[in-house]
DNA sequence: ACTAATGTTCGATAATAATCGAACTATCGA
DNA sequence: TCGATAGTTCGATTATTATCGAACATTAGT
């Protein structure tokens, strides 16, 4: 399996990241992935066909909010927390501290 | 001219305010106002046709970014700071500094 | 190898959203 | 009241995006 595509912090684009969060199943992934620090995609799938979920997770890494790895059979996912947090300082906080809701 | 309806804070949503600013002419709204802090519908527009101005303030207004306020015959527009900062602290300081872009 | 499990990719369809001209409204000033 | 200015609303068109089934790929275990 080849690695993933993934952008640099340099590359992250305030736009990208907020048209990836403006979509209800992305927003729950994100935060569900600052609960848990790790998850498959398939852990986080409602019920949505394996497709969809492929898809909102490619359009999480293309912003630069995941970091999905191949690990055997399954595919591990984290929050990009740092690098996040280097190039847009409060994002991640404004948007976890609304999980409350 | 009847006034407009704005959303209370409460009434925020954190998915509307991040589709309110996935979007580059809107996002170059906001940073707009940020520095000036009032100005006018015709003053943002871009050279481009005032209906489609009037679309992009509509969802600002919607999502609780922007205050539209009727003076005379034109109308005045500011960022809400205070209540975003309320409501999602940390946020609106993200966007900024993005600024220096 | 064969099988099962996990995701990806492809292609089609449906749903959302952006764009813009034209007609309309409201307000100010002469 | 007439004209000019600033925005809004409407309707149509185009462009983006979401959704999902089906076929494919990769890896682990037997």
């Amino acid at each position: 399996m080849r690695p993933y595509k993934h952008p640099t912090v340099d590359q992250f684009a305030l736009e990208r990241v907020f048209q990836a969060l403006s979509d209800p199943t992305r927003l729950e992934i994100v935060r569900h992935l600052a609960r848990v620090t790790e998850a498959t995609c398939g852990e986080l799938d409602g019920g949505r066909p394996k497709s969809s979920m492929s898809h909102h997770f490619r359009i999480l890494r293309d912003a630069g909010l995941v970091h999905t790895r191949g690990a055997g059979t399954v595919h591990q996912n984290t929050l990009r927390r740092d690098e996040l947090n280097a190039r847009f300082p409060g994002l991640l906080a404004a948007i976890l501290a609304q999980s409350a809701d």
